[in-house]
DNA sequence: GTCTATAGTGTGATAGAC
DNA sequence: GTCTATCACACTATAGAC
């Protein structure tokens, strides 16, 4: 792995552990094993390397999404896989985490990939139920883009639950709970 | 207003703003009005001030919904009209925030107010959610503690959603997503 | 490309005068 | 109780040698 890609690398995981305050350039270099001088050789500053790794996880987010609801099966099923798809609860949304930090949300560059990531997600989610719904598989009154925003909404709270309950055991409860509501009727 | 509380309220306000890894003892004494030594006479430090200030919300938000969800109205109201409640959806959730920053959960006395509030908001709702279901007015087969979960999870996810995209909406549209499902069958 | 040296600022806290 | 002075350290970045 290049220099460079070991310092993207770092950035992601300490963006994710400990939000972009909270990471310094000295700890994305001790934990990519490269110097200073290497680092802003290589990027212009914190800013620039956080762009590199926020773009990079978004990236890999939308393919993770995409297999799934992309995927064969009804929609219910593809929605209720990519619900209970194994995550590591405990450890959050590396994007949704950094809409808490606001000298993320205050830099556009920054801040555009959240947005888009999570503008992409609901309207696919959206796309999805809009296919179930028109085929008979849910209600015929259900609105695409409200329940999307819900199921969005239940992934990105019950990591908020689990972490408050130091286990990953409401985050899944949240989960049930809205399948049960959506397949129930 | 004494020194002390106007130390707190800093506190809450910047804790709420900017987490505690982005809140500094010299932005708070500012925004209070306060000298350090005041500060340090009063308080031991960050962490004793953080403690104050996070119990302090905990109490004001357990008091707001314990209006609501113990008022009048049915269990399918109240629950309702927590959900549709006003609030400061762009400013997030005061509590659900610190779950995010790591220094607080790695201290137990930081963290317990925390855990313990969302913990009786789930049994709260739980609650009023099984009241509902026991007069037939929610499906028998309801699952009150997930429900309960699902529930504030579409909050805490809500503020995740509307911060992303940088308007209301979001939020409100997960409300009524899931109040939606909840209401229908 | 990578290194070390250095700078200027902020952080979190203590000391001791008043 | 509140003030100013001071501390040791970390942060983010630049400079210039190698």
């Amino acid at each position: 792995m290049s220099t460079p890609d070991r310092l993207i690398e770092s950035t992601r995981e300490l963006l994710w552990e400990r939000g972009y305050v909270g990471t310094s350039p000295r700890a994305i270099q001790q934990r990519a094993g490269a110097g200073q001088g290497s680092m802003y050789h290589h990027f212009s500053g914190k800013p620039d390397l956080a762009l590199a790794a926020i773009t990079r996880t978004a990236e890999e987010m939308r393919a993770g999404v995409e297999e799934i609801l992309g995927g064969p099966g009804t929609a219910v099923e593809r929605v209720s896989a990519y619900l209970r798809r194994e995550r590591e609860v405990l450890r959050g949304c590396p994007i949704g985490r950094l809409t808490q930090d606001p000298d993320v949300m205050a830099d556009p560059a920054l801040r555009r990939p959240v947005e888009e990531t999570f503008a992409w997600l609901r309207d696919r989610l959206a796309e999805v139920l809009a296919e179930g719904r028109d085929l008979g598989e849910l209600d015929a009154g259900l609105d695409p883009g409200a329940t999307a925003a819900t199921i969005v909404a239940v992934l990105q709270g019950g990591y908020v639950l689990a972490r408050a309950a130091g286990t990953p055991e409401p985050f899944h409860q949240a989960v049930e709970g809205v399948l049960a509501l959506l397949s129930h009727p």
